[in-house]
DNA sequence: TCAAACTCTACCGTATACGTCAGGGACTGT
DNA sequence: ACAGTCCCTGACGTATACGGTAGAGTTTGA
């Protein structure tokens, strides 16, 4: 009764404990608020930040793209922002005018979309291709593994097993 | 007559043609071969390094492994010094002395590939989801967009285009 | 043999992405 | 109202991965 009855539900982390549930530490979360990369999260009376589980969301997303795709802080400001700009424009409900506005700015966030997919599908590309590359790799190893163990296994004879080559053409 | 002549077609590469087909610096090169990633290049005799094709594909391998799975180069000694092993054994005409030793370094290739691997296929789980997911972002500000073009195409008459979710539903 | 181009080592500088205090408040349960 | 715990803002420190430059030596073509 004390609050509007819509924020019931609307849960609020401090710091400590987003630290906790994102892996990174409250240092980083400081530092990226800072680089804009989170938008400043609500206070409590004395200052201490309250995060809402957008904010949590988002410190994971900048996570993945930081860790998957080795982009740089600065890259990543420049895609939550689009990201941001395409939530909006989703949640807003369509208040139908200014379309050429709002036909621009999705044309702006599909770029951007655009743009972050090329590199995930470059990325995927060349990962595959290192893949089967190791895969390949480890097999060749495997083949020589047993081939050497099975010399080992016929004891150290002198020339017990001279010929394991039975596939080489 | 002057070299043996096995040496014949053995070209070698100065650090400035190097840095142009790999497209690192000189100064990277030179750091490389200070961290232990590359190990020190033959010397002219005044002392210029003369690289080999080797290590001109290792220089490329080290970049992969930075760029595409965005390892330290820490992580990357370790795996360029088991690639080396690797090639090692394999090029040994198996001295088929010493087995005990040839399988314990077999293992150890084996551990560090599958370790390798176990990054990339993680990497490339995750990158596939993401991949799935800017799709279809892309998709729904798509649709979003073709809207948007509808309701101007049909003019920016009043209550012309009211409804257009012909599909929700 | 001489100049232009290239390379050498050594050392200091820089950008990124945080880590680590210090000193001082804020919040919570009892 | 007070201990214990959590959080605040600077400010300085650090690891990684190089960049830049100086001052000197090397190679090579004419």
């Amino acid at each position: 009764m004390t609050s509007s009855a819509a924020d019931e539900k609307a849960q609020r982390y401090q710091i400590g404990e987003v630290a906790e549930r994102t892996g990174v530490t409250q240092r980083t979360l400081r530092f990226y608020e800072e680089k804009g990369l989170l938008n400043p999260p609500e206070r409590m009376e004395g200052g201490f930040r309250l995060y809402s589980q957008e904010d949590i969301q988002r410190i994971q997303y900048i996570r993945q793209l930081q860790q998957l795709l080795g982009f740089t802080l600065a890259d990543i400001k420049e895609m939550v922002e689009a990201e941001e700009l395409r939530q909006q424009i989703i949640a807003t409900f369509r208040p139908d005018r200014e379309l050429p506005a709002r036909l621009e700015r999705t044309d702006r966030i599909i770029d951007a979309l655009t743009r972050q997919l090329e590199v995930v599908d470059d990325k995927v590309e060349h990962l595959q291709t290192m893949q089967e590359d190791l895969r390949a790799k480890l097999a060749r190893m495997d083949v020589r593994k047993k081939e050497l163990q099975a010399s080992l296994t016929s004891q150290g004879a002198g020339g017990a097993a001279p010929e394991a080559k039975g596939k080489k053409k």
